[in-house]
DNA sequence: TTAGATGTAACTATTGACATTACAATTAGG
DNA sequence: CCTAATTGTAATGTCAATAGTTACATCTAA
């Protein structure tokens, strides 16, 4: 089971928006173009980013969307958990039906869920520690080298 | 997006094999009852967790299954990667059809890919920290507090 | 030989991701 | 006040994965 594409797309549509913001109007039409999607799962994602407060959209005429925050104070945790129901449901998903009347059955639970919580807590503190803007530091230096070669 | 409910089964089964293998024969049969589920899931999993060599699985009469090493060599990392199929896939899913033409779309690969793979070591390394001796242990506590109340 | 166990194929149902079309709602600018 | 452009969202379809179930082949201890 793998985490969803919306993660990495989500990424890559904040980084669009700084990097492309100087030079013209950023929209999901044109976001769509760069990840390689439907302009209308761009616009879910701009939903649960916007939910988030992690960007501001706007509707109409010269509309489209820019950034709610300085790009090095959203981290890719923040992303990650904007675009997946971690918190309602969690990382893992736990067997439903354990039997109540086996003393393995009856505890497994009270036994695992700590330990998957904090396995989820691990994940959580390394994607904190990546922030859209060294997402977009890196891309810069790429385009600086490959354009220097 | 969520993680199998295979590996919480997987760690379930693992601790019925050592818990119940003094007092009876632990097969897919009983383990079902435990776990909640149909036999068939259970010998699926019996099939990954033998083929990552921490059970013996014996067919026929008076067969069954046991641990192919000691409980406490056996961490949440093993069973996890038996059961689920990170190492060809991955744990994240990247979205397929970044624009070549696009200086972001051309580069965002390569500027993830080492973040989303330090992620997941950070998970690994987690699920290393524990062993099918210590849900054992844990579980076994529990069922003697909850005896002696 | 036989009873009991795993191995596995086949089929179904359900769920979620993702694509696509279509249209409603909104807004800047003429 | 229009109009064109843009987001918001409902509806529908396809595809893949999980998980349940039945059925039967295969193996093995006693």
């Amino acid at each position: 089971m793998q985490i969803s594409s919306r993660f990495t797309i989500a990424v890559h549509v904040l980084t669009c928006i700084e990097v492309f913001k100087e030079d013209h109007q950023v929209n999901s039409e044109f976001i769509s173009t760069s990840v390689g999607v439907n302009p209308v799962i761009i616009r879910k994602i701009f939903r649960q980013l916007k939910a988030a407060g992690l960007i501001h959209v706007q509707r109409g005429g010269n509309g489209g969307v820019s950034l709610a925050k300085p790009a090095d104070e959203i981290t890719l945790c923040d992303v990650y958990h904007a675009v997946d129901s971690v918190e309602k449901e969690g990382l893992f998903h736990f067997h439903e039906n354990p039997n109540a009347n086996c003393p393995v059955g009856r505890n497994i639970h009270y036994v695992m869920d700590g330990r998957l919580v904090r396995v989820q807590a691990a994940m959580d503190k390394e994607l904190s520690s990546m922030t859209i803007a060294d997402v977009i530091a890196d891309t810069r230096s790429k385009i600086a080298a490959d354009q220097s070669a």
